[in-house]
DNA sequence: CTGAAAGCGCTAACAA
DNA sequence: TTGTTAGCGCTTTCAG
């Protein structure tokens, strides 16, 4: 048993040093009170010697404001692996916290509805933060609810639910870049232009295809042929192959993501197809990767970075925290046009 | 100004419902006292009812003890988001800290020290965390001094720096991949065979140059060239384009990372080198990715999942927590042949 | 203008 | 066996 006492330096003992009582310290470090330069210098001085900065339990204990936000990942750890678009969140959203003395509480919950709920609840009922940021709202999505019975403040990143209006940030109109890639496409030649989406439970999933097949619609055709995958490799692969096996067979392919979509040029080269001589491919999201692949990625653009930031200061402005600016726009989803696609032979 | 009191249920109201004290419900949810079976369930069963945890501030104020983990990661997001490294760590860390209810702070600063001191001692001074987990040792790592100067528990995953022992995660046989590398390609026929490192100032990097290096000798070989780069791919291109041009180019290459290989595989494809057929590539950590690639990479397996499990675990034993195994050994790189390596010409 | 004192929700001595 | 109580470190009335 180490006699191991904590002895952390309190308040009182940057109070001591400084020769004033502990409520002087306290509301000059919170700027609060008036008080005459030499004290106010002198209790800097002091806090800055002892390396002093309150203990969040105490400030949280005493406020009910933790200064942490919560995140709640449910996508399993393959995928997350797999799939870069988190970080990219995540690092947006430390720009505007860290900066603050804000924290980011993350919990990976693989996709057991009952882990994530357990999450939120924990985050909730131990006080652990003081508002969560949600991605990706789905269909009948349990967390509106719980959230609202929790009363926890939250953010979503991404298309809100009609039911449960939330605020949520967004892309500025976020139709915008699979409007172009379908014109795009057209442009090109192609008549036959396939969509595979994400997992049918994420409400953009259904936005983004009605977007894809209004605007064949407007050029005059209908989606060769429309396919959900969740996000895993094997599964979107097979969903390529089964559509490139058909009797006709799309000469163009937009994929919900960037990694679906380079899971989908390898099934087509597995069956001998050339991408971009004998299939087009679109992706979304736009990951540093796309860059690197032969032939380059075309692909829809997020702005994934100001998305979150932009949850981030939502929040921040939320929880009456003061000198926070207005969330930035985010730049509308942005068709970048490279080597995966190229007329329609 | 709304008169939101907060009204957060406490301990007291659990006491109240269950008609016992409230140091009897902190000692039954705690399993300390005996106390009959009867009190027990009623107790527990107003807990529920109440839909009550304990106050996470007040616990930590209370006993020092914050049941959470941080992670500070000093990577910029633009690399962080090309590199899906950190994520598959992260999982491993959080499936096995949620089920413990521990949560994980996650800071992500840039390459900026000052940041990074920072945000360490930010967790320590207001002690929101318990410990922290650290990764990619550095040469001269200020993060040695600074947290045996915060008295912070910290376990490392990566290689333990020589003057400032420490608790660390590491495979079993490090040096493994590392020389079946070398061995496969030595079979193959490659004798001008390069090697392109992370940044020097990483201890592994040092390390596993020298076993690349060491491992060419074994051969009577020297290694044809060997380069630093940053993650980025631009530098790693740009390294790449200077060994390929060189009077005696290599005829294949061994990456830091599997990013690293992907923007080496552009690089020499500008040039119209083949892979394999020019130039054999070796990556390392195999992320799911490299199956996608065309072709397949061959890369060096780290088992990133059990190396954030195991850092937990370690953590949590150093806590004191009760019932927590060891943590599990971590397979060593293992040399995962696909199709980017080839005979040399 | 400054300081004393009352808690925030919880745990662990100490009493009963 | 169970309850009472004294803080943990901080902020914030409320007196001085």
């Amino acid at each position: 048993m180490a006699q191991r006492k904590t002895n952390r330096t309190t308040i009182s003992d940057v109070a001591a040093l400084a020769g004033v009582s502990v409520s002087a310290v306290s509301k000059i470090v919170n700027g609060k009170g008036s008080f005459p330069e030499a004290t106010r210098a002198r209790v800097l001085w002091a806090a800055d010697r002892l390396r002093w900065s309150p203990s969040a339990a105490a400030v949280a204990l005493r406020g009910a404001k933790t200064r942490a936000i919560g995140m709640v990942v449910n996508r399993a750890p393959d995928l997350l692996n797999a799939d870069p678009h988190f970080a990219l969140l995540i690092a947006g959203m430390e720009s505007e916290l860290a900066p603050r003395d804000y924290g980011l509480l993350l919990h990976i919950v693989g996709e057991h509805p009952e882990a994530e709920e357990r999450a939120y609840r924990r985050l909730a009922d131990e006080r652990r933060v003081d508002a969560v940021v949600l991605t990706e709202s789905r269909v009948n999505d349990p967390r509106a609810a719980l959230l609202r019975d929790l009363r926890m403040p939250a953010v979503l990143i991404g298309t809100p639910w009609r039911t449960h209006p939330i605020p949520a940030v967004e892309a500025a109109d976020r139709e915008q870049g699979m409007k172009d890639a379908v014109d795009h496409l057209v442009d090109l030649g192609h008549r036959r232009i396939a969509y595979v989406s994400g997992p049918e439970d994420r409400v953009h999933t259904g936005h983004r295809r009605r977007t894809f097949t209004d605007r064949l619609h407007h050029h005059g055709l209908l989606p060769s042929h429309t396919l959900a995958s969740d996000f895993a490799a094997r599964t979107t692969g097979a969903a390529v192959t089964q559509m490139l096996l058909d009797d006709s067979p799309p000469t163009a392919i937009v994929f919900a993501n960037d990694m679906m979509a380079l899971a989908g040029i390898s099934a087509a080269r597995r069956l001998g197809r050339d991408v971009p001589g004998d299939l087009s491919v679109v992706g979304h999201d736009d990951l540093p990767l796309g860059q690197l692949l032969h032939p380059q990625l075309t692909t829809i653009r997020q702005d994934l970075d100001h998305m979150g930031r932009a949850a981030a200061l939502s929040l921040l402005r939320h929880l009456g925290e003061e000198d926070t600016p207005p969330p930035p726009t985010v730049t509308p989803p942005q068709l970048i046009i490279r080597e995966s696609t190229a007329k329609a032979r």
